[in-house]
DNA sequence: TGCTCTTGCTAAATCAGTTTAGCGGCTTGT
DNA sequence: ACAAGCCGCTAAACTGATTTAGCAAGAGCA
């Protein structure tokens, strides 16, 4: 196993030269006046013997361990994080360092024991993300060392990366604007817990902000809105079903998510109408469905991957605290169109 | 920062002991001589102190470091990562250790450079994964240390983990034959290259086998199949279209994974034709929208969960070579009924 | 009394790097 | 001719743990 790696003292014998010598050499300190024959010695017997340091070991003297945490409430599993995982890794790889991760199911016994753990571990940082939007109290362990915020903000004014969701709400409503409708706008998945409580969601107050601004910008307001108790599938569904009771019938629906659009596709489907002929649909998040469905849902996606990649950036080099707001940009498929 | 952390030295210092014998009690060693009082103070010392060992200290001397490093083609990112990453992260916590995720993106340069950065930071082993269930060949440089490969085999014969795809075939034939579907069962994405190129895919092959068993034990066999170009939702969506111009017209479909299923019961939708009233339809995978669909799709889960913490228990525990096939399991739901 | 054994504990080596302090030899300035 | 400074390099300390080797005091035995 390790016990024949090859360490810096090999290297050193081969070159003909000290240990401290080949650490100055491999490290490319500035200043050091050793010469241009040492380095050489140095590179040769290096890349000869197949020299790779030993981070454990040097990271007990510098302190750098070129290792960041990353710690979820559950986003490390969900399709959600893929792009936040991913933009992380990214970066992290960019800037030759790796990502630890950890997940605490929004246990305190399990979020403390991964805390201690990558402490224990000496990285050096911590991204901590939220799977919702939200604001949320981070661990006090976690204080003593550089944290950046993924998905959530704080009351401590930690550097955090959101998306922005009021431009977002913005975009989606513009949108329909833009192609005609205006009067009989409707959203799918108002939820008052979620646009009154910052520590189960920012998104939904600022994706609502977002749409009424562009529609009093456009001298319009709200035609219907339907509340929905989740943002899934089958809410989206019955909400669907109640708006089409309802007249003048809405020409355009802005879902709050795509799980909420398929239960409308749904019931849109099982009503006989068409997207977009009868009724254009728009909605947040591009999730994969958002691709499957006929005709294929235009959605505003949440940028994962920059956001994630924005965490780690803004962990290693010099992180000024305050939020960083990542655009969300409007992905154009075959769900809206001029209303009938 | 970590300048005040509290060290060995300290915990001995406050106890009035030498740093042997703080090692020696705090690691629960057998057959050192302390006395009873010297464990009190010890421990004492350590819980006033707060004290949390180095792990990066630690390991220099042991050559254990408690990190597993999970590398991937591109499995972290995707949905279907979501559960191997979470068995594993289970599996890894209660074996009080972490992952330090990398993800090749299929890139030979990017996997070498996550390998060493693995090997660098001295883990404990290594769990090879791959999106696809597949065979590959492992870089050799893993060679040198444990490995255990996940959702895929090689040549080597080294440890792995598979889910039991012929079984799961078998499982969802045995189930359309049991609610009385007999000689017009259609199976939709089937793939000569998935089928026969074992570096593809080795999920197709298997499940194709059980299916073809289950139908030959009942005396039966396949009323139709249609090839797909990829296990897509458009596909599945002109391969039930086709389906439907031939007669006679299959009573039940069992796809290939649950995306070709959305394709199909698009195209049931089209035609206006229900699920399960006109036609049955099972799948593979349980993909989260399975359960979104309506009906509900009734599909033969991959065990992701499982095989995550399958590997884990494998690459620490004594990894005798070999694969485990997790069995996969049906999630009955309402896509499935009698023939008409 | 002298010898060995056990008991309870510790000094020092070790892991593989980084960093500090400084050593000879040569050049330069006065 | 002599001090000062530079050049090229190295010995040794240091990081924080584990582990080996062994010491001193007391007990047991002849």
């Amino acid at each position: 196993m390790g016990n024949n790696r090859v360490t810096l003292a090999d290297v050193a014998r081969r070159a003909g030269l000290s240990k401290t010598a080949v650490s100055l050499v491999l490290n490319g300190r500035e200043g050091t006046r050793l010469s241009a024959e040492a380095h050489q010695r140095v590179f040769a017997a290096a890349e000869e013997l197949g020299y790779r340091p030993n981070i454990a070991a040097r990271s007990l003297r510098t302190r750098k361990t070129a290792t960041i945490a990353f710690v979820s409430d559950v986003v490390a599993t969900t399709r959600f994080a893929g792009g936040l995982i991913r933009g992380a890794l990214d970066a992290a790889r960019e800037r030759n360092h790796v990502l630890l991760i950890a997940e605490t199911q929004g246990d305190t016994s399990f979020e403390q024991h991964a805390i201690d753990a990558m402490i224990d571990r000496q990285v050096d940082g911590v991204i901590y993300a939220a799977m919702a939007t939200r604001r949320l109290t981070v661990p006090p362990a976690l204080l003593a060392n550089p944290v950046v915020l993924l998905n959530a903000t704080s009351p401590d004014g930690l550097p955090c990366v959101l998306p922005d969701d009021e431009q977002a709400g913005h975009t989606a409503a513009r949108t329909l604007l833009d192609h005609g409708h205006r009067d009989r706008i409707a959203v799918v998945g108002r939820n008052r817990l979620k646009e009154h409580d910052p520590e189960v969601s920012l998104a939904a107050d600022a994706r609502m902000r977002g749409i009424q601004r562009a529609l009093s910008e456009a001298g319009t307001s709200l035609g219907h809105e339907v509340f929905c108790r989740d943002w899934l599938p089958e809410y989206g569904f019955s909400a669907m079903r109640s708006l089409l009771h309802r007249s003048p019938r809405p020409t355009a629906v802005i879902c709050m998510n795509d799980r909420l659009a398929f239960g409308v596709y749904q019931a849109l489907a099982d009503a006989g109408l068409g997207v977009p002929g009868d009724v254009s649909v728009i909605s947040f998040d591009d999730d994969p469905i958002a691709a499957w469905l006929r005709p294929a849902l235009s959605t505003v996606a949440i940028p994962h991957e920059p956001m994630g990649r924005r965490a780690v950036e803004l962990l290693l080099d010099g992180n000024t605290a305050g939020r960083r707001l990542v655009p969300m940009s409007l992905r154009r498929r075959s769900s809206v169109a001029p209303p009938a």
